[in-house]
DNA sequence: ATTATAATTGAACAAATATTCATATATGCG
DNA sequence: CGCATATATGAATATTTGTTCAATTATAAT
C-alpha cells in the first residue's frame, strides 16, 4: 500500500485530507467575515461596551461613563458594532438606547471570558 | 419615590444599574485579555489555520499549501496563536505538527462561522 | 562534512485602526 | 426663537499590525 504524499517533500499527513481541508478554506469571503467579526470583539474599548450592554440596555453617555472614555469614541465604536450587527438601537428623545443585537452574542461574549479568566 | 438619576443630565437607566456594570468592569487587565484572545481569531489568515487545524493536525508547511501564503507568513501567524494558547505544536524531525490547544476553540471557531454564514 | 529541507526570526514597509479634537445635526425646553 | 444637551461624524495623528524578504537555526540524508 503506497504511503499518501504531501506538499512537503517528506510524508505528512495524507494528501486526501490537505485536499479536504482546503477545499472547505476555498470560499475567502467567508473568512473575511469571520475574521471580521472576531475582530468586532478584539478591542478593549469594544468589548467593555458589549459586556455592558450584555447587562442592560443603555445610553450612549451611560457606556461612556461606564467604561470611561469620552462620548465621541463610544459612539465611533457603536458604529462599528452597529455595521458588525452586535448591537442594535432604538430612539427616544435625544437619547439613543442601545443593546446586544441578539442573546448569540452574549453567549459568545461569556465563552471568551470563560477563556480570558483562565490565566 | 425619588427617581434615580444617571451620569447624563436627564434620567436614564437606573443609576444603581450603572454602578453593577462599572463594578464589573473595573479589572482593565482581564479585559485586555479578552479583546486580545478575540483578536486572535480576527484575522482571515489566523481564522484558515484554526479552521484547517480543526479537521487535523498539520505541519507548517502544510498549513502555508492550504492557506496559500508563504512559510514565513504561516510560522509568523502560528507564534501568534502560540503566544494565546490556540495552538499547540509538537517536534517531529524537522516538522512541526499544530493541533488545536482544546475542543473549546473548536466551538468558538464553528459559532463564529454560523454567524458569518448567516449574511 | 556538505547539502538540502523545515521552521523560525528580525527588520522594514504598507495598510489598518483607535483615539482626539473640532464640528455638525437633532431634539427638547424656556 | 435661542440655548443646552445627546449623539454622530470627519479629519488628523499615533499606534498597531500583517506581510515580505533575507538570514538563521536545526534536523536529516548522502
Amino acid at each position: 500500500m503506497k504511503k499518501d504524499s504531501t506538499v512537503c517533500e517528506e510524508f505528512r499527513v495524507h494528501r486526501g485530507t490537505v485536499a479536504k481541508v482546503k477545499k472547505m478554506l476555498g470560499d475567502d469571503a467567508l473568512f473575511a467575515r469571520l475574521a471580521e467579526f472576531y475582530k468586532a470583539l478584539g478591542d478593549p474599548t469594544r468589548a467593555k461596551i458589549l459586556y455592558a450592554l450584555s447587562v442592560s440596555e443603555l445610553c450612549v453617555c451611560d457606556i461612556a461613563e461606564i467604561i470611561g472614555m469620552s462620548d465621541s469614541v463610544v459612539s465611533h465604536q457603536l458604529r462599528i458594532l452597529r455595521n458588525m450587527r452586535l448591537v442594535k438601537f432604538r430612539k427616544e428623545g435625544r437619547s439613543a438606547f442601545y443593546s446586544l443585537d441578539d442573546r448569540h452574542i452574549e453567549v459568545l461574549l461569556m465563552q471568551g471570558m470563560e477563556h480570558a479568566k483562565e490565566r
